[in-house]
DNA sequence: ATAATTTATCGTAATATTGCGATAAACAAA
DNA sequence: TTTGTTTATCGCAATATTACGATAAATTAT
């Protein structure tokens, strides 16, 4: 179906699931990791330094600014993007949450 | 198209995106979550915990064994997973080099 | 006003994901 | 051996994602 029935989870999962589907994808980490490497840059730049066509990059951006990871500051012409900070910490602490859960003790099944 | 252009991009972007795939849906971090909470537990009891058909369950978890975050036992008919530890913190390492990125300071452009 | 530059959006093709019924496989119990 | 129990796999329908050419929109420069 393609489809997840997000209704028979709660809302953290689907919080955690809908952070990590934005990463699931490596033109989108590429993307962060170029922004977190220059401060801020424009959209062109981001065409130039990952291989993806503009209307590509553009899509990606998209995605990444509806979950709120990433502003954009049109400045004349171009756009200039950067790392929403308080955002992003946000969204860190939604997946350490998960990700940092206690190991069981050395007593599991496997 | 569908298909991520992999070859364009490190294997460390690769890998974050390829892990965080895996997060990116709500059942499969219902099912991690409930084997933190239960150190181990029977396929079974993740069919009836979450409410989905036992064909999905079980794709599900072919998908977190294939990535090596969790180990199965079989023990008579059934079948016991439970968290690989050590692919955890490996996991963990990854996604933390990417998340934990060094916020820029505050003269950004947005 | 016209042309150039930059980014966003539309439309669409190719591929991937999700969910589950049907069924197979593996084992235990009677 | 037959029956029940549990999990995995197959096959398919429905939906989602990815990529990009074409084009629109917005702004600046001439």
């Amino acid at each position: 179906m393609g489809l997840a029935k997000t209704e028979m989870f709660t809302d953290k999962q689907n919080q955690i699931a809908v952070f990590a589907k934005v990463f699931g994808h490596p033109a989108r980490v590429a993307i962060l990791q170029h922004l977190f490497k220059t401060d801020s840059c424009f959209c062109g730049n981001l065409v130039d330094e990952i291989g993806l066509a503009q209307p590509t990059i553009s899509q990606h951006l998209k995605e990444l600014k509806y979950l709120g990871l990433i502003k954009g500051n049109v400045e004349g012409t171009s756009v200039c993007y950067c790392i929403d900070k308080e955002n992003w910490t946000a969204m860190k602490e939604v997946m350490s949450d998960f990700l940092d859960q206690d190991l069981p003790a050395d007593d599991d099944c496997c």
